[in-house]
DNA sequence: ATGCTAAATATGTCCGGACATAAAAGCAAG
DNA sequence: CTTGCTTTTATGTCCGGACATATTTAGCAT
């Protein structure tokens, strides 16, 4: 050990900093590529002299960025061979990420069963015919409340039809928020798309937007842990009335 | 010790976890309020008969969270009463933001000084009547070519208006990090707003696109560390060539 | 009162050991 | 060949000890 006290002249990383910098330049190198397995925490100790404590701060660090996953049994697991995190954006919760805040409020306007088309089909990545139980509300501005920010359809497996209910008893909550309660499922992962449509004869109505004017579509998906979809919602929103703020930050080196 | 092995029963969380919730907690409740100094690791060691390492596990969780720091000699500071991040989405860089791909090039179409206008000023929170070099690039798809994906104006400080010429000589890369490669600063931090708008006359030539019709328009300010701006940049997408897809994930507890 | 130095304090790194847990692999029986 | 049980394997939790490091505090000299 007493070859380890050179490190005292404050110029050595820890040592934990150096296995984890070699690992991550194996996986990049593509030594390690992903899907292979890295060798066990024992044969690292073995490998670099170190305790297991150090090879375990080491890979967790690895873990942490993305780059493995960790498996009883199993081992350590490339899952990414770069770390790709260099901008973060962070949001507190889903609402936050549609931006709505507390002075706005839910209507709903109509549930039920539908099924797919081929054009729902394509928004849920689901087979066209696959039932699904929709719920449709108008989101409003507590403040003003005259016209709609938007209209939301919220698409759950018909077992949770209940969520109408819900819905309509607890305007200000997400949908997709009873449905994890309810299913015991979390959250895991939101996929969102956006793009610019026009606002069509049966939404400027709804909407009490005129017709042909500028809209954001947004298509969302919540996924479990598993990637499994637990709610789907398509999201119109007035260009007018609404727009999608975001603010991402630097992470890590440069 | 045997008293702790009745957590073999599977159901009980690691003593870690336990007393990380119980400061999460305390914090939250504003009995260890932002700014005070959580008690030492080994008081929290005596007050919880535990190890210094299920201690030091458990505020290591804290601080990745970002609700404490740790300095050697003062203690563990609480930063924030409540852990914000829940959700996350990561960027690799820039390009991955704007969803611009190695197959996609950017042709300068012109560039040149320009006054900001009451609406220019709007979008990058400036005042009216600033001068600004402008950059107006279109953007193809490298394997098709044939219609633009969309038209971005970059404004950046008259003092760097070289990077108009930068930008026509290298057309893989984006004009933000050549100004901020020149002035030496850092992107720390990109604030992003999208909203739909209708395609002009003007755009529609452009763009070869029919007037009327939906287009994603994206405001971005490069800010540096002090939040000062860098670079602003409006860009404009037909609808039917671009849309805007993110992934979020969920870090950290439920 | 000011400045410098040494000591004290709280966190950081690392070691090694023991036991728990999840899950893959192996083996035996039907 | 399939099923069920046991063993083996790799990670996860936790203990306790030792030394290193950054930095604040206390003490002393001018």
């Amino acid at each position: 050990m007493s070859g380890h006290k050179s490190k005292a002249d404050g110029t050595a990383p820890p040592r934990h900093a150096d296995i984890a910098r070699d690992l991550r330049d194996a996986i990049a190198a593509g030594s390690l590529p992903v899907g292979s397995v890295l060798p066990t925490e024992l044969e690292l100790c073995a490998h670099y002299g170190v305790s297991r404590h150090t090879v375990r701060i080491a890979i967790a660090d690895l873990a942490d960025g993305g780059l493995v996953t960790r498996r009883k049994r199993l081992g350590t697991v490339v899952q990414a061979a770069q770390p790709t995190r260099s901008y973060r954006q962070t949001v507190a919760s889903v609402d936050d990420l549609v931006r709505y805040g507390a002075d706005h409020v839910r209507s709903v306007h109509r549930a039920g069963l539908v099924t797919a088309s081929p054009a729902l089909a394509k928004d849920l990545s689901c087979p066209a015919g696959t039932q699904w139980f929709r719920v449709s509300s108008l989101r409003y501005d507590r403040l003003t409340g005259d016209v709609p920010l938007g209209l939301t359809d919220v698409y759950v497996d018909p077992v949770h039809a209940e969520v109408g209910d819900l819905a309509r008893r607890s305007p200000d909550r997400l949908i997709s928020s009873f449905v994890a309660e309810r299913t015991g499922q979390r959250i895991a992962r939101i996929k969102q798309d956006v793009t610019a449509v026009l606002i069509d004869r049966r939404l400027s109505s709804l909407l009490i937007a005129e017709a042909g004017s500028p809209a954001l579509r947004i298509v969302r998906h919540y996924l479990d842990d598993s990637g499994a979809l637990i709610v789907g919602s398509v999201s119109v929103h007035p260009a007018s009335r609404f727009h999608m703020s975001s603010s991402l930050e630097r992470v890590g080196p440069g």
